[in-house]
DNA sequence: TATAAAAACGATCATACGTTCGTATCTTGA
DNA sequence: TCAAGATACGAACGTATGATCGTTTTTATA
């Protein structure tokens, strides 16, 4: 046997992504084996090098793709808007809808972090970077325009992106709280604790 | 050879538990090694055996005696305030100087949940919320009393607890920020976002 | 001082890991 | 239609892992 009728590379490479993403998300990278991965996706463990170069790089694969996707995404969300209390109100909605729909990605992206090398590590970072700064930006602009009374804007920054970032470790959507009330408080929270 | 001059089981078993809350932070629990650990206090990896029961049963110790030490820290913090506001405000500055202080143990509670044994984890989950309620009280108090104003007390809560325990990924005792204002930011942030 | 317990060594076990490789089969484009 | 490339198999490699065990030396107790 070789083989397999019906085989096709992009196929294959979307179920490796998928089921990595679960099973890192599930166990952890280090713990996660390629044979468990294979198996997962009726694959021997050898196969899966026709579609990744290395564990790790499936890894970086999975987590950049994620930031990319995210930093995308919050352009979108945010395009257009002027106004620095629309966009916080913009982001908040923005952060805790994309968080919720990909917590296994954000989890990922946040806790195995450690297990890239220092070179992939930097890449990941950097782009972090520039989400935190979209960010900063809202609110220095808020600040310098009255609206906001901000001691310290990356340090609020960080602040309040922990606690939006919060949700991935608790927050069930089929839950007692839905996606609605959930945005509603949280905004509250950030927005009248900002405000001037 | 054999046993070592000098060699005391509690002072080993101390070693074992400092090394182990090192390389656990610094790589996951999956990465380090028995052997790796041993290495780092002098020690050949079998002789472990003579401390522990097994890896798992470190990882369990090391969380387990980090929430109780947090649980009984915090009681002490808290210790007949009686007003809701003043106990929001010790809470606060409490929970950031332990969580600046054992950033370490911090990190391995909760990234590391998902590598303990089910029993084990539902009883480092039960302490948790045990944690989490205590501030949940206060929150009820507080709104019970006219102070403050909170639609959903343990989803704020939890969003206040992830924004504080935040600062574990990112704060350096050395940097910039000093450790009162900090405390004086968050403070504001939570405080203003909660107020009636 | 005699003796039991504690603590460490060093060898070893079975197993699991990431990765490579030669080979066989399927798919696709000329 | 047929050759070339893509995809998968299955066996294997070297290495590392958590854990066990018999033995030896030190410490502490009585």
């Amino acid at each position: 046997m070789a083989r397999t009728a019906g085989s096709s590379g992009e196929k294959t490479l979307a179920a490796i992504r998928e089921a990595g993403l679960d099973l890192i998300h599930a166990h952890g990278y280090e713990a996660m084996s390629l044979r468990q991965l294979a198996a997962r996706i009726g694959l021997q463990p050898g196969s899966l090098y026709n579609h990744i170069e290395t564990k790790q790089d499936l890894l970086f694969d999975l987590i950049h793709n994620h930031m990319v996707t995210l930093l995308a995404s919050l352009e979108e969300a945010l395009g257009g808007i002027d106004d620095p209390l629309e966009a916080l109100k913009a982001f908040i909605a923005f952060h805790l809808t994309y968080h919720i729909e990909r917590k296994r990605e954000v989890f990922i992206g946040s806790s195995e972090l450690r297990s890239l090398a220092p070179k992939s590590r930097r890449k990941i970072v950097a782009l972090r970077r520039t989400y935190e700064d979209r960010l900063c930006a809202i609110l220095k602009q808020g600040t310098a325009r009255g609206l906001f009374k901000i001691e310290d804007v990356r340090v609020s920054a960080y602040a309040i992106l922990a606690m939006l970032t919060g949700i991935c470790t608790w927050y069930d959507a089929k839950g007692r709280i839905g996606r609605k009330k959930l945005i509603d408080i949280h905004t509250r929270l950030v927005l009248q604790g900002v405000m001037k």
